[in-house]
DNA sequence: GTCTATAAGACGATAGAC
DNA sequence: GTCTATCGTCTTATAGAC
């Protein structure tokens, strides 16, 4: 394919991503990502500049998610199906396409806080639930229509979520719909 | 006051708490706790066996407080008034009196995880929302008695709450009965 | 593009004096 | 109950050969 950096470029990345999920990012270690991968740590420092650029590589992945998910979105009609389907393939992009990056980054706030990414993810999440929202914006909506949003990520959280605890599919879909419903 | 081990013992857990929640737990040196304290990192040794240990203690203020909760639930009758009062103390706890706490937990996973405390915290949450949520328990009606829990603190999430964007005081109560509210 | 070797420093934790 | 001093380990990151 034509704009790929290299293969081992993009191996560092899953394999990072794997481990900073499981063990939070400070916990991981170059070390460990190029002893899993087979390499030595000097070899990482000539894909990336430092650690810190290894999860700005892996933001970027969510945000052109999120981007293409918000550019769909606008060219569609407002309409109850279009509502339906932002949310289908919002928990499609968090849980399946960009699951563990969701997990990572979803528990590791302190670290991604100082980064610098926390806040134009918060920036994308927001276009995406006015998206859905109803015309009136009085805050009982606005709480709703970011708990239809949380209620399709909510088997990441291990505290309210958790694994095991995930409703069956299309239940979460349900329960999001009804959230931004029009109110009657 | 009769239990109190000492002051400087409190005063620790008050500032590892706040550097924990803000930093981090890997990103808070205990270095770093002592010079805000004014002691040298000795001294703490001399309160917590380790950095860990003062984890577990924060956590369990944490504990304690869902346990008086739970306690105080379970021997009221089930009522409309008393799921209101139960999401009302529920609130109180996470946001007012262990606020720090809750937001340390829930973006610090990886860490609480390694420790073993995630698993018996989840049991409590679990324990509660099964308290205010009707006799069926079909996937959907649970997984709304989970949102109502969720809205409640959804201030401390940074991606699909936030500071800024807490809704005004009462409107997360309400959408939280509303939720937990017998269908219709 | 990957290696060996190493620099430079921070960290958690302990020993022992006071 | 708090101190000084230190130990051993691990870390990110770099220099330079191949």
């Amino acid at each position: 394919m034509a704009g790929r950096r290299s293969d081992t470029r993009e191996r560092i990345q899953q394999v990072a991503l794997e481990l900073f999920a499981e063990h939070g990012y400070e916990k991981t270690s170059l070390r460990e990502i190029a002893e899993r991968l087979a390499v030595t740590k000097a070899a990482l420092y000539y894909h990336f500049k430092t650690k810190e650029d290894i999860v700005h590589s892996l933001v970027e992945n969510l945000v052109d998610g999120l981007d293409e998910l918000l550019a769909w979105a606008k060219e569609q009609p407002r309409s109850q199906g279009t509502t339906e389907e932002v949310l289908r393939r919002f928990s499609a992009l968090v849980n399946d396409e960009h699951g563990p990056e969701m997990q990572f980054i979803q528990q590791n706030v302190p670290t991604l806080k100082k980064f610098g990414v926390m806040h134009p993810l918060g920036a994308k999440v927001r276009e995406l639930f006015q998206l859905i929202t109803a015309e009136d914006q009085d805050p009982a909506t606005e709480l709703r229509a970011r708990l239809a949003l949380v209620a399709l990520v909510l088997g990441i959280n291990p505290m309210f979520g958790g694994p095991g605890t995930a409703p069956p599919p299309g239940v979460a879909l349900q329960v999001a719909l009804e959230l931004v419903a029009p109110r009657g």
